[in-house]
DNA sequence: AGTTTGATTGGCT
DNA sequence: GCCAATCAAACTC
């Protein structure tokens, strides 16, 4: 993908994102559901407060990678947007399987087997699958050049829906904000 | 310095 | 439906 295609706002970038691949070495996802994370105006957004070690690598170029640790247990990944120095970032939230499923199933180990549908059907699930952890986190999605890349082979979704993000507490003021998108012919969207 | 919360998942009641 | 796992940041003394 093109660095200026991914150099904007958030939520107009996300749905964009549907349909795009995401590749790690040998294993690949379809992106079937996203969320938009606007960065300092955001209350919902790990920028929110500004810089912190975690999460630095939302003020790098457009096309970078953010990682972070979620609960303490699972990695979630996200598609930084913006010019460098603003933050904002797309949540990639699910991913149909496109290549390296054995490779998959053997990192979700719990998974039972030939269920493709619960490979990458969560941003846990997805990071879990495809091995993405806080080593590629900052990596340059668009030049590739730690192995992990976004594709664009020109695959457009059907249909597009959208509604408010998954998961934040009760007090967040854009708790209502419509900035989840996803593809709803897609069995591989979270629950 | 100690406590609570959170962009989740899987297992158990 | 409820709960634990487990760590960084934000809160509250």
């Amino acid at each position: 993908m093109e660095r200026d295609v991914l150099a904007g706002d958030p939520v107009e970038i996300a749905p964009l994102l549907l349909g795009k691949i995401l590749r790690s070495g040998a294993v690949a996802a379809r992106i079937v559901e996203v969320e938009a994370y606007r960065g300092a105006g955001d209350d919902a957004s790990h920028a929110r407060n500004g810089p912190t070690r975690r999460n630095s690598s939302m003020y790098a170029p457009a096309g970078a990678l953010y990682v972070y640790l979620c609960y303490g247990v699972h990695h979630c990944a996200n598609v930084v947007c913006w010019p460098k120095g603003v933050p904002g970032a797309v949540l990639l939230r699910a991913g149909e399987p496109l290549a390296g499923m054995a490779e998959m199933a053997t990192r979700r180990r719990r998974v039972a087997p030939g269920d493709m549908t619960e490979l990458c059907s969560g941003p846990g699930k997805l990071c879990e699958a495809l091995g993405i952890d806080l080593d590629l986190d900052g990596a340059d999605l668009v030049t590739g050049a730690r192995d992990v890349e976004l594709l664009d082979d020109g695959f457009v979704p059907g249909s597009v829906r959208s509604g408010p993000r998954i998961g934040l507490g009760d007090r967040r003021a854009s708790r209502s904000e419509p900035w989840r998108f996803w593809d709803p012919t897609s069995p591989h969207v979270s629950r």
